[in-house]
DNA sequence: AACTAATATTGCAATATTGCAATATTAATA
DNA sequence: TATTAATATTGCAATATTGCAATATTAGTT
């Protein structure tokens, strides 16, 4: 208990929920909506940008690296973050999938 | 602590996190799922779909529920569950937006 | 009214998440 | 090599989530 049941789900299933389930906090979708204002990667910054303490949003950070939703790349002493463009157009792509099939079949 | 502090991000980051989160379980994407295939308002039967307990899938519906998700209508004994667009095709749309700009500044 | 079917609610145990202070690490710079 | 700047890690407290058994509710049906 507390734990997810995976293992009786597909594999396309978890990776969704995977992705969702890290943009399912306001910072998270902050942070990319920081990343996707500016042209380039960002070293640095990121903290400054958050009304979170240093280690939360590092903690953050992590989360989204491990959803594949971000990249970071060391620079020397920074680190820059950049959006994997991957994740987001798999989600994106599942979901207007979702909302094509829903504007074909009205119900209720 | 444990609490996300919503009150510092922006209405359209807490209002994308919590739909995002709605889905951040592959239990809950396995239902939308469900609904998707079917022609129709689901009357009863999706507990019989999942590999989870009916107090535990009432309460994944309810979640579905509150985020907007979905939609219940009582029909005499059972309650006929469909998706509610609109959450749906807010986060569709909100991700192409973001896979439209990341198209186009490419950093590293 | 008693019975049944479908779903919700309660209460609980196990685990996960959020947030931060303190500390560690890493690399540039003086 | 000390110092500084940027980020990560650890450890902890507070709270949230997941899952289920037991029970309640609700509306047909006999």
């Amino acid at each position: 208990m507390g734990t997810t049941k995976t293992e009786h789900f597909t594999d396309n299933q978890n990776t969704i929920a995977l992705i969702a389930k890290a943009l399912g906090h306001p910072a998270r979708v902050a942070i990319i909506e920081y990343l996707m204002t500016v042209d380039a990667c960002i070293c640095g910054d990121i903290v400054n940008e958050l009304p979170l303490a240093q280690p939360t949003v590092s903690q953050h950070l992590k989360e989204l690296k491990s959803a594949g939703l971000i990249k970071g790349n060391v620079e020397g002493n920074a680190i820059c973050y950049c959006i994997d463009e991957k994740a987001i157009e798999k989600l994106s792509a599942y979901f207007a999938n979702v909302t094509a099939k829903l504007a074909i079949k009205k119900c209720c």
